[in-house]
DNA sequence: GAAATATGATACCTTTTGGTATTATATAGT
DNA sequence: ACTATATAATACCAAAAGGTATCATATTTC
């Protein structure tokens, strides 16, 4: 089992998740999310290059501007590390069963 | 929608990790979990702090020693908001099916 | 009760991160 | 071509994170 480190980092920040938040109604341009922020382009600009690390966003060129899009490759890395530890969890949980059962038998 | 910030940004460090792989065997102390590595226990114990307020584990006293153990509650979060974005995307793939259907109609 | 053990708490240092300011480059529109 | 727009790139700064060293506190054990 491969963990999504980067994807984790990226989810770890409330600006990013708002990020996200906005791109999941539609896809928008830096200028366009940084209008959202009280903070400079430059600034959003690095959170969506970590958002891109962590495969939460996709970037495809369109003239001068560039449309940032849920991407989601990252949100399903999370799915599959959440599922491994499901099944974990359900493990743990017949081994005490089997536990009781030998101990009431 | 409420986001575990917590504990993604606890799980976006590879040391973290591999403590909760090592607990996932079985539940240990902080100096036992310091013996996996080339680090002092109070580095290891700010990880441990970070790892209890992400939720992802619990510490018992027991004596003069403290037990770390998985808590279940921190996975269950991520999964959750999983979820949620499983939710999402199909109501996104929807959305693209009926546009589609519009389209050819 | 004294020594050894397991941990907690604090101060301190270095690196990374979140942010701004500034400059450079590519594309659109006239 | 010239100007405006959208972004990229870099240098720089303050704050937070990762780590060590040191000292204090609680609990066994003899």
């Amino acid at each position: 089992m491969q963990i999504p480190t980067q994807t984790f980092k990226a989810l770890g920040d409330p600006t990013r998740q708002q990020i996200l938040g906005l791109l999941a109604d539609r896809e928008l341009t830096i200028a366009q999310v940084a209008g959202h922020f009280d903070m400079t382009r430059a600034g959003v600009k690095k959170h969506m290059k970590i958002l891109e690390e962590g495969r939460l966003i996709t970037v495809t060129p369109n003239g001068r501007e560039r449309l940032n899009t849920l991407n989601r490759a990252g949100f399903s890395a999370v799915a599959d590390w959440v599922g491994y530890f499901d099944q974990f969890w359900d493990d743990k949980l017949n081994a005490l069963k089997a536990l009781v059962e030998e101990d009431t038998k």
